[in-house]
DNA sequence: CTGAAAGCGCTTACAG
DNA sequence: CTGAAAGCGCTTACAG
């Protein structure tokens, strides 16, 4: 192994001075400079990542923290760390994907010294990760938000891309519009935040617009977008379009709604947000989406995470990004009823 | 922060001895380990893995090299991804994801010491950073196989996933099956190895039977799927399956070939190879699928790796698994023509 | 602009 | 069974 020993030696100069051009840390004299590089380049030497993260006490590794890709792994979740682990390169830094089941594990893994900092996703409101987080020091940034809005995160901004959605299905002449969200099994403060704050952007455009809400609240399962295509018929006949902020149930959703002699669009208009462009074009007919900027919030988390390290930033950033609107064939004009 | 050496002060011991229980490297009588322990516990001390990295010559961090998630992210990948990491998390070692586009990068990476192990994904018959690997020394374990059939590997057995797949079309009468697979930008030494093997297995089996084979390869995308029902249509009218090995023209598929007047199952049967069951379930009519092992196969890279870094193992470990048939409502009896 | 030296927090022969 | 000490390969005040 090639250390820097053997390129100071070959230069003729003191480790010290290869360093100082390694990081570029303070100015050294042109032919020195030379002489140095051209011996990096004939002893073919790379630093050890290891001995300068001991040394500086800086490992320049970031840790994606999920808590695990359970179920379905969400195709919007994997373009998101595909950006924030290109964001981090870009400037320097290498993010790990770490699949964090349990606090304890967390807090381990945090006090190890391997990380400089972290990106949280899959956020809860009231996420105890969040508390280790803080009590480990380490410096994070989270995809989603907590209750607490101090904290610096990057989002989607919900109440935009509802409204968004809204709009568009009254452009159609929607009147009867419904929410359908995912249940999952855990308590409702363990919930991500997104479907919490998705249902009240909801509920605040239907108290604006003067129409009672609908919310269906069903399993990410194929099975539960049949299940609420069922709750919708027999409950809420008069409906006329859904917003879907659950992915998994929109196959589900349109299979069961024809299954019960609706077609869709012509009896009922979808809009799937929070969800991939790609899953909507695979659907017959093709979805209407709200596409999360997946890609986008991965890269500012991740530059918001280093100005945090490198102290380039004044406030904690608080990011929000609405989602796009990709027409697809499941929106069409409101059935007239008699 | 709290260091070995604080520990060592208050259990009243050298460090050596704390770092002998900590590693059970060596022998420690009874009431030196419970002081030692009784001392962690109150300081609550967690060893630097940095320290210890640069130490011990070694990381226990493996990392997974992908060649970019580019296009759509296969639910596969993440699926392997993520067993992978759990795999090596048990057995003492984390998991880091690098997204890795040009060799230059790669080994960098690789030189800095950081990992101790890779894991390469998307291997192509000719891949130039299985050179990198082995210039770089870092022991490694492939996913999927260049020509070298020497090297570690696990991989898909393609030859059983597709002779499952042709007797299960062949159980329901079918005589003309066809093969599609994916067209990629690439040079063809550039593949995946797994588009030629699972062709090579196709042809086999159609020489078993002594049937002309057809192969069509189209895009990975819905406009892809499309061009193969009609290639299938306009050139191979007598064709009654087909077996694709293309998950993204999976949707593309299925449209076209309705749009063309033929219905799925009744005039045309298809299994999608390589895929997840949950995408077949998404599909209208629900694919038949040859399920990927994904996540066996992601742990049994992990345990390749680890058992070989380990010197655990006598001959680099050559893994094979074929895909598992889930039926479901694309398949059909062949039609009888006149 | 350059160098000698301490130090980052561990592991690991080597003695005893 | 335990300890003193060298060493892993760097960075970084401190001098000069």
């Amino acid at each position: 192994m090639v250390t820097m020993r053997d390129v100071a030696q070959r230069a003729n100069v003191s480790i010290a001075t290869v360093s100082f051009v390694i990081n570029g840390t303070k100015p050294v004299a042109p032919e020195t400079r030379a002489r140095i590089e051209a011996a990096i380049e004939e002893l073919d030497y790379r630093r050890n990542v290891v001995a300068r993260a001991l040394a500086s006490s800086r490992t320049r590794i970031l840790a994606l923290l999920h808590p695990d890709f359970e179920a379905r792994p969400n195709a919007t979740v994997i373009q998101f760390v595909m950006s924030a682990a290109h964001g981090a390169r870009e400037r320097g830094y290498d993010l790990v994907l770490w699949p964090v089941n349990d606090d304890e594990q967390m807090s381990h893994l945090l006090a190890g010294g391997l990380v400089d900092g972290a990106l949280l996703m899959e956020v809860q409101i009231h996420d105890s990760r969040v508390d280790r987080l803080i009590a480990s020091r380490v410096p994070f940034a989270l995809i989603g938000r907590t209750g607490n809005d101090d904290l610096p995160f990057v989002d989607i901004d919900f109440a935009t891309t509802i409204d968004q959605a809204v709009d568009h299905l009254r452009s159609y002449g929607h009147q009867r519009i419904a929410l359908i969200t995912q249940r999952t099994k855990a308590a409702p403060e363990k919930e991500p935040g997104r479907i919490m704050r998705a249902e009240a952007a909801y509920l605040d455009a239907m108290a604006a617009l003067g129409r009672p809400p609908v919310v269906i609240s069903v399993e990410g399962t194929s099975a539960g977008g049949r299940e609420a295509a069922r709750t919708l018929h027999d409950d809420h006949p008069d409906t006329t379009a859904v917003i879907l902020v659950n992915e998994g149930a929109s196959a589900g959703l349109v299979k069961g709604t024809r299954a019960l002699g609706r077609g869709v669009p012509d009896d009922l208009s979808i809009i799937s947000a929070w969800t991939t462009r790609e899953l909507g074009e695979m659907m017959e007919p093709s979805l209407t989406v709200m596409a999360a900027p997946a890609a986008e919030l991965g890269r500012l988390a991740a530059d918001a995470l280093i100005d945090q390290l490198e102290g380039v930033q004044d406030a904690p950033p608080h990011i929000l990004i609405p989602c796009t609107l990709v027409p697809g064939q499941s929106v069409g004009p409101a059935p007239v009823r008699p």
